[in-house]
DNA sequence: AGGTGATGGTCAC
DNA sequence: TGACCCTCACCTG
């Protein structure tokens, strides 16, 4: 999935496209008609993601809540205005509707009587997500006590996460994934973070000095911003640089749905993969030339420089 | 054209 | 430990 930052970014396309609007809500896959039938029509209040998931508030103390999983997918498009005059069934007014391609399980689409008004309306589809349920706000407030705190929010304290990982015996990298430990972060970013700090990723939890927990959260504090502004996961220090002097604009990176992919133009042209360490097993490190090594952690596939990450 | 692995997490065994 | 979710990007031909 998608890490944290691919669901904040998400929360800010659905509110910008729907919060203050009542769109239709349908489930063209099926497996999802009742939840869709009590949230049609509906006025939508915001949308917030906490970790890696996310609420949708509708009106009368309904929410939605979606966990994308490994390969869930939520696009929120616009529509495009209709530029001729047409009687197909599938467009609203002034607008067409783009058909539900694949197992989209939830469909959200502007009001027709909104899309009149403003001139913006949208198209959301979700596909592929490990949950998609209705939640009360009491329900809400269940998931998020039973997650860690997100650097993504402004209210996150790392002292939360400090306290669980000092007394700790397994490993900074197993930790890391551990969303009751520290929400959003994924398996792209603890790799990295890893790195970027030098960290030894089998280092247990209480071996770690208080300062380094301060530095990959100051780090994660950072990177992961970026990674919603860009909807790429951005890590490696020339690139950054360039994220932060504001360069790579949306209309300079490609996008991929999911917010991972790492390809960027180089100076040819050519579309090249940066990365520290992540998926470059093998390959030689960039700052000591030793193979990067790879092991399964906690089920996940653990990237990392056996020469220099020997720190703690 | 078809096969594979993946940014995740839950639940059954 | 494995099934599930059933998409997407990246390989092999």
């Amino acid at each position: 999935m998608p890490e944290g930052h691919t669901l904040h970014r998400l929360a800010g396309a659905l509110d910008l496209a729907f919060a203050g609007t009542s769109p239709a809500v349908s489930s063209p896959q099926g497996r999802f008609l009742d939840g869709a039938a009590r949230l049609n029509g509906r006025e939508v209040l915001g949308a917030d993601a906490w970790g890696k998931h996310l609420f949708v508030e509708f009106a009368g103390n309904v929410f939605l809540h979606v966990h994308l999983g490994l390969i869930g997918t939520f696009d929120v498009v616009p529509l495009a205005p209709l530029t001729t005059l047409t009687t197909s069934p599938l467009t609203h007014p002034g607008y067409a509707i783009p058909p539900a391609i694949g197992a989209v399980r939830l469909r959200l689409l502007t009001g027709a009587s909104e899309a009149w008004g403003s001139g913006a309306a949208y198209v959301a589809d979700l596909r592929g997500a490990t949950l998609c349920e209705l939640a009360t706000p009491d329900r809400v407030d269940e998931t998020v006590a039973r997650l860690g705190p997100d650097p993504l929010r402004e209210d996150a304290d790392p002292e939360q996460a400090w306290r669980r990982i000092a007394k700790s015996p397994r490993s900074i990298a197993d930790l890391l994934m551990d969303q009751a430990v520290l929400a959003g972060v994924g398996n792209v970013y603890r790799s990295e973070i890893l790195f970027r700090h030098r960290v030894d990723p089998q280092r247990p939890g209480r071996r770690l000095r208080p300062a380094t927990w301060r530095a990959l959260w100051a780090d994660l504090l950072l990177l992961m911003p970026i990674g919603v502004r860009l909807g790429q996961i951005v890590t490696m220090a020339d690139q950054v640089d360039e994220a932060l002097a504001g360069g790579y604009d949306e209309s300079a990176v490609p996008v991929s749905p999911t917010g991972v992919s790492a390809w960027r133009p180089n100076p040819q042209g050519a579309l090249e993969r940066r990365y520290y360490v992540y998926k470059r097993q093998g390959e030689p490190c960039h700052v000591c030339g030793s193979r990067v090594r790879t092991a399964l952690v906690a089920g996940r596939n653990l990237f990392w420089c056996g020469r220099c990450q020997r720190r703690g």
